[in-house]
DNA sequence: ATCCAGATGCAAATGGTTTGCATCTGGATA
DNA sequence: TATCCAGATGCAAACCATTTGCATCTGGAT
């Protein structure tokens, strides 16, 4: 289990490590891939208030446990915050993969010049495709 | 005015030319930026049902005529699809500016690869920082 | 001028997310 | 170990973007 190291992380964040955190801290380690909320009340078997949830992954937001994963409209997923990295999604299965890939510097720097902008701080990049098992 | 540039559009992408989806289209021609249901509504002095509207752009998207931009979490943006492209946004004042930069082929061909997908067919690809006016 | 498939307006429903408030609890303290 | 309270949780209601059912209207073909 993870929850040993949840614990760990949430008191390096210094959070307190309420049951419900370290459940949901724990889910996320695990599965280590983007989560809805729902994902997150079934994994946790209905156990915690969805209103809890919701305001536990805001918290853990602010402290940069986890990273939100706007893929599409309507819901959000969150994944434990690891490496920097991207994602690509079959539009038929709905998977996600993890990319370990990123920009080169070269087109951040492009966007630097081209944007006119004080500061470029982050990005958002994914992929859309058909897995194998959907083709 | 671009009314009887969105009307040659509607008849070419065999769509009737009505009223609103001729202010619509226009609309979206005009303002060559992403524009939320809110922002079309206004720009067409509440003349037009919200429910229409989102019936319209969904009309449209299918024809190809709008792309949707899917910035963050909450209301969605809708833009005249011209030349594929990928945008910069200012998180202080949410002004949203056109880049001309695109993936280059290797990194596409790259997550090809490590993908291990059957197909790649988008991807989307957005910059967050601060523009000139907000430093 | 007529006609009708498809488009619109209105109002109610939906679904994800947020919020107010009473109660509960982690962990600091004695 | 018992006490205590700021902060966390559960519950229910509110919120807000989007969707849907249905009666009415209209673009454009005839
Ligand atoms: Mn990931
Ligand atoms: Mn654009
Ligand atoms: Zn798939
Ligand atoms: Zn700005």
């Amino acid at each position: 289990m993870n929850a040993t190291r949840a614990t760990e992380l949430l008191r390096s964040a210094e959070l307190r490590a309420t049951t419900q955190r370290v459940l949901l801290l724990a889910t996320l380690i695990a599965e280590a891939k983007p989560l809805s909320v729902d994902d997150l009340g079934l994994r946790t078997k209905n156990s915690l208030d969805t209103a809890t949830i919701y305001r536990t992954l805001e918290t853990f937001k602010e402290k940069g446990l986890v990273r939100r994963v706007d893929l599409d409209q309507g819901r959000a997923l969150y994944e434990h915050a690891g490496e920097h990295h991207h994602h690509i999604v079959c539009t038929k299965c709905g998977t996600i993969r993890d990319l370990d890939i990123c920009l080169p510097k070269t087109l951040q720097n492009q966007v630097r010049e081209e944007s006119r902008f004080a500061h470029v701080n982050q990005h958002a990049l994914e992929f859309f495709g058909v897995c194998k098992k959907c083709v």
